[in-house]
DNA sequence: TCTGGGGTCCTAGGACCC
DNA sequence: TCTGGGGTCCTAGGACCC
C-alpha cells in the first residue's frame, strides 16, 4: 500500500482572476472584489494584498485608495464565478485518482501512487491556464493540512507548485517558518490561546503535547497536530456529503423597524430558500427564522432572535413554507426593535424522492402487520381466504417535552373482502 | 453615513426513558 | 427521608472554513 499523497489546488485570488478574464485592464493592477451590497472586500489581487488591504474591510475604509485610482473596486458576480469554478474543477479532475471539491476555488486531488506528482501538478496548472485562463497554486503533501500549508508556500514559488517533504528535519525547518495563524483549522480564538502557551509557529504546534491539546480544544484540535505530523485524520471525500441545511440571509441597506418590512424580507428569503431546496430535490423538516441587530452599533437595542417552526411532513413547497412567515414575525417583532439583518434556515433536510418512501413505509408496515393478523385469525376460524381493506390517515402527536410534533398513523378498517 | 453570506463540526447541558 | 445510572435525542453556542 502506497503512502497517501494529496494535492490541494487553489485558484489565485479567484474572484479577481475571474473578473480579469473579461477585463484585461484589471491585469497587473491592485483589484478588490466586493460583497453583495458593495459592503466589504471579499477578494484581493496580489497587488492589493501587498498595499496592504485586509480581507473583509468595509469599502469606506479604503475609499481613498479607490478614489485615487490606486485600487480598482469591482462588484461581485457569483453566477460567473460558479460557472468558471465548474470548468476549473472539470479540468483538474483528470489529474488525480479522485477529487474532492472543497470550495468554489479549491479542490483536493488524490495523487497516491503517482510516480511524478510534481510533474503531474505542473501539467495540471498549465492545462487550467490554457483551457480556462485561471492561475492556480498547488500544494502537495501526505495529509490535507500539509497539502493546504504547501499550497500557501506555492504562491510564492516560481513554479506555482510546492511539495511538502516527508516528516523530518527538512519539514521541521519549513514548519518553523509558518505562523500559527496560517495553519488550517487554527483561527483567531484558538490561535490567541495557544499563543499564551508560547505556541507561535506550525512547528511549535506539531511538537505540542497532543493530550493537552485534546483536553483544551477537543478532537478537532488534536487532529490538526496529527495532520501536521503527517498522520492523516481527514479522508478525501469524493462524493459530496448530503446537505444538512440551506440558509438565505441578507443585511438590510438601512435599519428596519417596521413589522411589514420585516415580514416582507422574511417572505422573500423563504421563497428563495424554497427554490434552492426544490432545485436540489430536498425537503425541510423545520424552518428557523432569525433576525439580528447592527452588531457594530453599541447603542442598538437588543432585538436578536430566532424562531423555529417544525413541519409534520417535510416540505419544499413555497406556499407551505411561506405560511410560517406570519407566526415568525409575530414571535420576533418588538416595538423598539432596529434590525440590520434577517434570514431563514431550512433544517432537517431529506431527499424529496426518498421522503415519499419514508412517509409511506410506516403505513405499509402497520397495514401489513394488521392484515396478516386479521387474515390469520379469520382464516383460522373460517378456513377461508379473507382480507380487509381500509384507509390510513396521518395525524400529529404533540410532544410537550420538546415543543414539537411527531407523526401518528391511524388505520381504519372498513371492508371485508373474500378472496377467490 | 457606510461593515457579506453560506456552510460544517463539536460540545455541554437539559429532558426523557428504561 | 431515602431517591441510580446509562443511553439517546435535541438545542444552543462556539469555533472554524471559504
Amino acid at each position: 500500500m502506497d503512502q497517501q499523497l494529496l494535492a490541494l489546488v487553489d485558484c489565485n485570488s479567484f474572484y479577481v482572476s475571474c473578473e480579469r478574464l473579461f477585463a484585461p485592464k484589471l491585469r497587473n493592477r491592485a483589484v478588490v472584489v466586493l460583497s453583495n451590497n458593495d459592503g466589504c472586500v471579499v477578494a484581493r489581487s496580489k497587488e492589493a494584498k501587498k498595499i496592504p488591504i485586509a480581507m473583509g474591510v468595509p469599502l469606506y475604509q479604503i475609499k481613498e485608495y479607490v478614489d485615487s485610482g490606486r485600487v480598482i473596486a469591482q462588484s461581485s458576480n457569483y453566477t460567473l464565478y460558479g460557472d468558471l469554478s465548474q470548468r476549473v474543477m472539470a479540468v483538474l479532475a483528470a489529474f488525480g485518482r479522485s477529487q474532492e471539491i472543497y470550495s468554489i476555488d479549491e479542490c483536493f486531488l488524490n495523487l497516491t501512487g503517482d510516480p511524478n506528482p510534481f510533474t503531474t501538478m505542473q501539467l495540471a496548472r498549465q492545462r487550467v491556464a490554457q483551457y480556462v485562463g485561471i492561475p492556480v497554486s498547488v500544494g502537495i503533501g501526505p495529509t490535507k493540512t500539509l497539502a493546504k500549508l504547501a499550497s500557501e508556500l506555492a504562491k510564492d514559488h516560481p513554479l506555482g507548485v510546492f511539495s511538502c517533504p516527508s516528516p523530518g528535519p527538512e519539514l521541521a525547518a519549513i514548519l518553523h517558518g509558518v505562523p500559527l495563524s496560517d495553519v488550517w483549522g487554527i483561527g483567531a480564538r484558538i490561535g490567541e490561546k495557544l499563543s499564551d502557551w508560547g505556541v507561535r509557529t506550525a512547528l511549535d504546534l506539531a511538537r505540542l503535547n497532543i493530550h493537552r491539546m485534546r483536553d483544551r480544544f477537543g478532537v478537532t484540535g488534536a487532529r490538526v497536530i496529527e495532520e501536521l505530523r503527517g498522520v492523516s485524520c481527514m479522508d478525501l471525500q469524493s462524493e459530496p456529503p448530503p446537505k444538512q441545511s440551506i440558509t438565505v440571509s441578507r443585511s438590510f441597506g438601512e435599519q428596519v423597524t417596521e413589522r411589514a418590512d420585516l415580514r416582507s424580507a422574511i417572505a422573500t428569503h423563504i421563497e428563495r430558500a424554497a427554490e434552492k431546496a426544490r432545485g436540489q430535490r430536498l425537503c425541510a423538516t423545520s424552518l428557523t427564522t432569525f433576525v439580528e441587530r447592527n452588531r457594530f452599533d453599541a447603542t442598538a437595542p437588543q432585538c436578536d432572535g430566532a424562531y423555529t417552526v417544525t413541519f409534520p411532513v417535510p416540505t419544499n413547497l413555497t406556499s407551505e413554507l411561506l405560511a410560517t412567515a406570519d407566526v415568525c414575525v409575530q414571535k420576533l417583532w418588538q416595538p423598539n426593535g432596529r434590525w440590520k439583518k434577517a434570514g431563514i434556515t431550512l433544517l432537517g433536510l431529506v431527499d424529496q424522492d426518498a421522503q415519499q418512501q419514508s412517509f409511506l413505509d410506516p403505513i405499509d408496515r402497520v397495514r401489513a402487520q394488521a392484515l396478516m393478523q386479521a387474515m390469520d385469525t379469520i382464516n383460522h376460524k373460517h378456513g377461508r381466504n379473507l382480507v380487509r381493506t381500509g384507509t390510513t390517515t396521518l395525524s400529529q402527536r404533540w410532544r410537550p417535552h420538546n415543543n414539537r410534533c411527531s407523526p401518528r398513523y391511524t388505520t381504519c378498517w372498513d371492508e371485508l373482502l373474500v378472496l377467490p
